[in-house]
DNA sequence: TAGGCGATGACCT
DNA sequence: GGTCATCGCCTAC
């Protein structure tokens, strides 16, 4: 049986709706996907990839790692890198709805709802336990902390939009999210971001 | 080496 | 709806 996902020649954005109703286990926890964005590397502006950094390096190398960065000094997010390596393409990942390890979810984020446990993407590092050591975490083999598990079901629809709190190439509408998942972050666009048409 | 700035989230009005 | 905490990275001196 073939794996669309890690077929030749698809680009970020396909790869990205491709892991949408994905599992994504992480130290106790089980997350189907619902909320993704995806990142063109070289090609995009709004990548940490654009500019070749110490940071960035691990978006060159081999696909299908973690990428894990620090947002605002306190968050964690999590991304997919996807390749091909030159590229620099990685997936970040939301949202997602927590389907295993509540005990676990619930012990790193007290008194959240259930269907919050994993909204947003520091919410979702938070709740995952995610953090800078699972940087380089290669999320194809099953004995690692962090790992992709298979496609529970494919999304009834996949709704799309620009990406969220980035001031360049704001208006690029690589963010998806499965139509009507009470899991999905609310848009909010960065104050940065010029106005749309300019 | 110093200053500016976020791929955010929580809280206040 | 808007404001703001907070600190690691990146860029420019």
């Amino acid at each position: 049986m073939t794996d669309l996902l890690f077929a030749d020649g698809l680009d970020v954005p396909e790869r990205a709706q491709l892991l949408l109703g994905r599992l994504l286990h992480a130290h106790g926890v089980t997350l189907r996907i619902t909320e993704v964005e995806a990142y063109g590397g070289t090609r995009d502006p709004a990548s940490h990839a654009f500019t070749r950094t110490p940071r960035s390096e691990i978006m060159y190398g081999e696909p299908w790692r973690l990428y894990v960065y620090r947002s605002m000094g306190i968050h964690h997010c999590a991304n997919i890198v996807t390749g091909p390596s030159e590229t620099a393409s990685a997936v970040l990942i939301r949202a997602g709805e927590v389907v295993d390890g509540f005990e676990r979810a619930r012990e790193r984020r007290p008194g959240v709802a259930d269907l919050a446990l994993a909204r947003g993407p520091g919410n979702l590092a938070r709740a995952l336990g995610i953090t800078m050591a699972d940087l380089g975490t290669p999320v194809l083999d099953a004995a690692a902390s962090v790992h992709l598990g298979e496609r529970t079901a494919v999304p009834a629809q996949i709704e799309s939009g620009p990406r969220v709190g980035v001031s360049k190439a704001a208006d690029t509408p690589w963010r998806f999210w499965v139509a009507g998942d009470p899991t999905v972050s609310a848009y909010k666009r960065s104050p940065r971001a010029p106005m749309p048409g300019f």
